[in-house]
DNA sequence: TGGTTTCTGAACATACTGTTCAGTTTGGTC
DNA sequence: GACCAAACTGAACAGTATGTTCAGAAACCA
């Protein structure tokens, strides 16, 4: 359990440090699944023991290392998606290595939950009252996996030339008409659920 | 290197066949990532050099049984997406054990190719002839995310209880606004988008 | 039937994991 | 500056997985 804490020692604090930063340059040199501990304590020129004393193993580590990015998502303003984008920019070479290479998946899966809080704080906001046309959750994970799709599939991972905020343009463009169809009060009068449509 | 064909000899189909659903079986009990060749070879009850003789690792393995499904989807009709769905409802267990847990984003980095190009074809035929207003490559990114988010992460992995059909209703509901704003073609000299009346 | 291919099973070298522990170094504090 | 507690070290260890090799047995197919 973790102490009330008062400010970790100094030692500590350059451990951790060590092995983050250790993390990432080799992250960013094999990709993260060729990855082994013994790598990153080679590199972090830290004891394998002490390492352990940390952190329960390499996915730890790397959820440790999350946890800055997620603060940077944090200020939930209303432009929160164009913010995404730029810490993309920001930081390109790094995102790519994380989520380009095989092995990224695992990365990919905590980005996508962080991201989809962040998300569903904005849509949650805009949706009427009661019932929406598409359940809420269906809406916050259509508006999640295309901003992690565009964002790092597509334009990280191949490099596309667009500004930030072309992509931001780009992303309302594609989901807000999808967005505003899903978030309108379910009709009230006689909507039946298992409407099995004539349409076609 | 493969050899031209002919039908291979009884006693790979068997092993291979053997190995395969070991494979599948063990995926839904422990996971994909927990897994070992150890473990799949006990429970195919194959000599651990027959494995190597077949396959390179764990993941060749993974990627033979993916081509069945591939198959599974290829006929490319027009409600190519809702043939996804069934599919997905009709061995719901099996996805959700290959998607669910811990180790399913290797799977679902395949599955995404997969269905990518399904949908790249479709929305092809659909494009203009010249540039769009988002790249074709964006919108297919943006389809193919779509459809695994809310197919697998929410659907399967939720448990909603909602048909195929829905399912469909529900994704294009979401996905097709966007997908015609992002196909008309681009710059136009001042292509109105009013045309939002026509069919359906 | 007989020649070919595949399977077996065991052995092997290599690698990583996670734990332990006695001994050293460092940090914070009085 | 001295002292205690905490963190770090480094080596050793048992456990497990990997991927390769090979000679002999078994199965296949024509």
């Amino acid at each position: 359990m973790p102490m009330p804490e008062g400010r970790p020692d100094r030692r500590v604090r350059r451990t951790k440090a060590l092995l983050r930063s250790a993390l990432l340059e080799l992250i960013q040199e094999k990709g993260y699944d060729r990855l082994t501990v013994q790598d990153i304590i080679d590199r972090a020129d830290v004891g394998r023991s002490t390492f352990y004393a940390h952190f329960r193993d390499k996915e730890d580590l790397l959820l440790y290392g999350l946890a800055e990015i997620r603060e940077a998502f944090r200020p939930g303003q209303d432009t929160a998606t164009l913010q995404v984008f730029e810490h993309f920019a920001r930081s390109a070479e790094v995102w790519r290595a994380m989520v380009g290479r095989r092995g990224g998946e695992l990365f990919l899966r905590h980005l996508h939950s962080l991201l989809a809080e962040l998300i569903r704080e904005q849509l949650a906001a805009r949706a009427p009252a009661g019932e929406t046309v598409v359940p809420l959750e269906a809406v916050v994970e259509f508006a999640t996996s295309t901003l992690i799709g565009l964002g790092t599939r597509w334009w990280l991972g191949k490099g596309v030339p667009l500004t930030p905020q072309e992509m931001d343009r780009l992303y309302r463009r594609l989901t807000e008409p999808g967005i505003r169809a899903g978030l309108r009060p379910a009709a009230e009068p006689n909507r039946r659920p298992a409407t099995a449509s004539s349409g076609r």
